[in-house]
DNA sequence: ATAAATAGAACTAATACAGTACTGATTAGA
DNA sequence: TCTAATCAGTACTGTATTAGTTCTATTTAT
């Protein structure tokens, strides 16, 4: 059901571990190295962090990446948006958008916005912070089963 | 971001009609000529959401579908979970799944059934009766620019 | 009997995703 | 100043998934 891309997946893997970094900056092979995911593919998603605001980066010889602001103010929200394009669910849920130019598509159906408003909002209650400690508060089940969900399994190497 | 397929999007706006039925039984026929969406595709989604439990048929000539239980007792996440298959999301946040069998794969990372489950809890709030309600409760602003998002958009027929 | 309807499976074309490859720009350090 | 490390950006490709169709069988009201 309701599946993110597995670039956001991976997105949200490289930001608890440049959380965790604390400050230092990390390269994108360093990364790709100590997650074992495909270099290129890093790269890319880090780029698109970066272009979106999450990342800062320094280029050149010693240069890598690094958490453009405290992992507390970062969201889970934040993350996916960044790596999947601009997103009807925030353009629209956010007050700064209030002239929508498609109005007239709007119709669609009223229930559509309460649905993107409750995801979004679910979201954004999940700060990078929090998912950066590694010990979840309750025991968890949880298996790659079936189908490429939103648990963004799909096979990836783990 | 974050996606359902078109199917699960036609199947909200499905259910909503039937819950506005209220017990009257509704063709395949009937509904797509009502939403102007393809017959084959309504009736495959009928199909499946009868086969999940949502809906009961009735074969024959004057036969159709209609609610299974009260409108108020169907929520988002048994619609879209219905029309996307069996999903991580659910077994592993009920606790009637706790042998879980592939726990190896389960330290992907900690933080997925942590936004899962708020997903998940997001999309159990909503009643398929709150969204037959036409006149939403906040203003909202929504269109159907840029991509395939949980809009559900993706050039639907309008 | 017949027409209206659901049940189910199998098939196809289009699209989107995941991943790669290549070229260019910037910078630290020898 | 030269070189290697590193980020920046774009374009490409194979594969998987989705969207939608088609066909056949089954059930039932009239």
């Amino acid at each position: 059901m309701i599946r993110i891309t597995r670039e956001a997946d991976y997105g949200i893997v490289l930001m608890t571990c440049l959380a965790r970094a604390d400050g230092q900056p990390c390269s994108a092979a360093a990364l790709a190295r100590q997650r074992r995911l495909p270099l290129p593919m890093v790269s890319k998603i880090l780029k698109a962090l970066a272009r979106a605001g999450l990342l800062n980066s320094q280029r050149g010889a010693q240069g890598g990446y690094h958490l453009a602001r405290p992992a507390a103010h970062i969201s889970a929200a934040d993350i996916i948006g960044a790596l999947e394009g601009p997103l009807a669910i925030t353009e629209c849920s956010t007050d700064m958008h209030d002239g929508c130019s498609r109005q007239e598509h709007c119709e669609v159906s009223s229930h559509w916005p309460r649905i993107n408003q409750a995801i979004y909002a679910a979201l954004q209650s999940i700060s990078l912070e929090e998912m950066s400690h590694p010990d979840s508060p309750r025991p968890l089940h949880f298996h790659s089963s079936q189908r490429t969900a939103i648990a963004g399994i799909a096979g990836r190497p783990v």
